[in-house]
DNA sequence: GACACTAAACTCTAATCCCA
DNA sequence: TGGGATTAGAGTTTAGTGTC
């Protein structure tokens, strides 16, 4: 369909898109609130009535439009706009306009004259370079994962075709905390933890939590000031605020705003009010791997905030260094997308890595994995074990009480995350700091012992220090029940250390002699037992 | 149930096409 | 050339859906 294609009709609009382009402080504004505000500055309210440079006004009618973010707003002061569709519709932006200014309208699209940001510079267009931008704009972010567009139709699209998670054995839903507590022994998740469980009701994990409005308010409260880094979904950047501004955008009315925020790793163990208002689960507090250690500097990464804006998709990944999550909704609703970390799997994962944010490679559907999904609500808690690659999609306004934590029984594809980031090259910031370390002490001070302890065993009347003088006595771990899955924990964490050690910090060639040799002590008793 | 919002359908007019 | 059919464009209404 042709638009505004009448050429003396045409020339009503070519001069409404002059007159404002010749408007420095237009054309100057920083984004699409000021230009709406210095467009006003040139035509009256009653009616539309321009002014000239010497302040008389003249009569041209212009519905002005402006694109601003996931809105388009009209020339009404206080427009709150209409949802962006990145669609031209000519009986949309009249009845929007019937709407906000409460009278009818001879309408015709060659009075309109649209305003948009492009590259921090304000662009001034006709309905049909409307039209066309809108159609660019389109195909430009269908290319891109999670632009607006994308989010909005092929995300929405391919989301119906995943299954839920029933009948998978790999999630199992408890009605509370004690048949978590029942499900998870059962299913023999203590020693090799790989299922992921949801818990309808929470109250009995022995957790504490305020409440998501107690939790906001203490986010202006306390550390107010403090400059948080969150992510503005569709635009992919990353801007800094207070915590008592991120809270306040947080807050913004739905049909308010101009963009959707998220806000991912709002760590507030060093906070002080934060430590004793939010008391981890019982679960997570008996197996913390860090909980069992003696360390120099304790990590900080066990208690976080998330929150987070209707539309907001967080593309698939791992958790940094293979941390298992808890995840205790306080408001709103989010989608788990989730696919479990098999060998293939996570090589495919790290293949779509080389081409992050593209449709065309993205890891939802051009890799074949087995994907399930879990939605889950207010007041549910929702555990999973390290490596798992997910996506999340926040349907409502969402608070989350949240967690990261070693678990020994997760350590496998603890290390084959590090391994992953260490492919995919992930940034300082996207890393669990410690990580060495922590692993490095729980070899020294957990699985060492007990490997010394098989050749100890056998040699009993030896004190430590001489263990390992019976080497020719000991034990074969792996014919002793007990002792099997810590050998091979304990062989695959050295290897893992003995690749990553460095000269100078925790873990170097110096260090890990004790475990080295314990491990050929072991090693030398398994070769002549078998 | 009232209200808000949106997409799509509908009506009307003018321009254009086509054929007798 | 004139008149009916078709198409494009403009303006308005309505049905469906969601929210309070």
């Amino acid at each position: 369909m042709m638009l505004i294609g009448d050429p003396e009709k045409r020339k009503h609009t070519e001069f409404l898109v002059k007159f404002f382009r010749s408007k420095n402080d237009v054309m100057k504004s920083q984004d699409m609130t000021e230009a709406a505000s210095n467009v006003h500055k040139y035509t009256s309210n009653r009616d539309i009535q321009f002014l000239n440079r010497e302040g008389k006004t003249f009569n041209k009618t212009a519905y002005c439009c402006f694109v601003d973010g996931t809105r388009v707003k009209c020339s009404f002061p206080n427009c709150k706009g209409y949802e962006n569709k990145l669609k031209w519709d000519r009986g949309t932006f009249y009845n929007h306009m019937k709407r906000c200014q409460k009278k009818e309208y001879k309408f015709s699209e060659y009075n309109v004259v649209a305003f948009r940001m492009n590259r921090k510079k304000v662009q001034v267009m006709n309905v049909q370079q409307l039209a066309e931008y809108f159609k660019e704009e389109r195909e430009r972010q269908l290319k891109i994962v999670p632009s607006m567009y994308w989010t909005a139709t092929a995300f929405h699209k391919w989301s119906m075709t995943i299954p839920g998670i029933n009948g998978d054995d790999n999630f199992q839903t408890c009605a509370d905390a004690a048949e978590f507590q029942a499900k998870f022994e059962r299913t023999d998740q203590t020693s090799d933890w790989k299922k992921c469980f949801v818990v309808q009701d929470s109250s009995g994990l022995e957790m504490l939590c305020p409440d998501a409005e107690a939790i906001l308010n203490m986010l202006e409260l306390h550390d107010g000031d403090r400059q948080r880094r969150f992510i503005d979904v569709y635009a992919g950047t990353f801007p800094v605020a207070t915590q008592k501004e991120f809270v306040n955008l947080f807050r913004t009315p739905v049909k308010e705003r101009t963009a959707v925020f998220n806000n991912l790793d709002m760590e507030v163990s060093d906070i002080r009010e934060f430590k004793d208002a939010i008391g981890l689960p019982k679960f997570v507090r008996n197996r913390s791997m860090v909980n069992k250690l003696k360390l120099r500097n304790r990590p900080m990464v066990d208690r976080y905030i998330l929150i987070t804006q209707a539309g907001a998709f967080t593309d698939f990944h791992q958790d940094f260094g293979g941390t298992s999550v808890w995840f205790h909704m306080l408001r709103g609703k989010k989608t788990f997308f989730l696919v479990e970390p098999t060998e293939e799997n996570i090589k495919k994962f790290e293949k779509s890595q080389e081409h992050a944010t593209e449709t065309d490679y993205w890891y939802g559907d051009k890799y074949g994995v087995n994907i399930r999904k879990v939605t889950l609500e207010a007041g549910q808690t929702y555990f999973m074990p390290g490596g798992w690659i997910h996506a999340v999609y926040t349907h409502e306004d969402a608070v989350v009480v949240a967690g990261s934590f070693f678990d020994e029984a997760c350590i496998s594809r603890q290390l084959r995350t590090f391994r992953c980031e260490e492919k995919i090259k992930a940034g300082n910031g996207n890393r669990v700091a410690k990580f060495l370390p922590i692993h490095f002490a729980y070899m020294e001070q957990k699985l060492l012992k007990a490997v010394k302890g098989a050749h100890f065993f056998i040699c009993g009347i030896f004190k430590n220090a001489l263990v390992l003088d019976c080497n020719n006595n000991g034990s074969d771990m792996r014919s002793l029940p007990d002792k099997k899955q810590t050998w091979i924990i304990f062989q695959e964490l050295y290897a893992f250390l003995d690749e990553f050690k460095k000269t100078g910090g925790e873990v170097t060639e110096e260090t890990l002699k004790p475990s080295k040799k314990a491990l050929d002590v072991q090693i030398g008793i398994q070769s002549r037992s078998s």
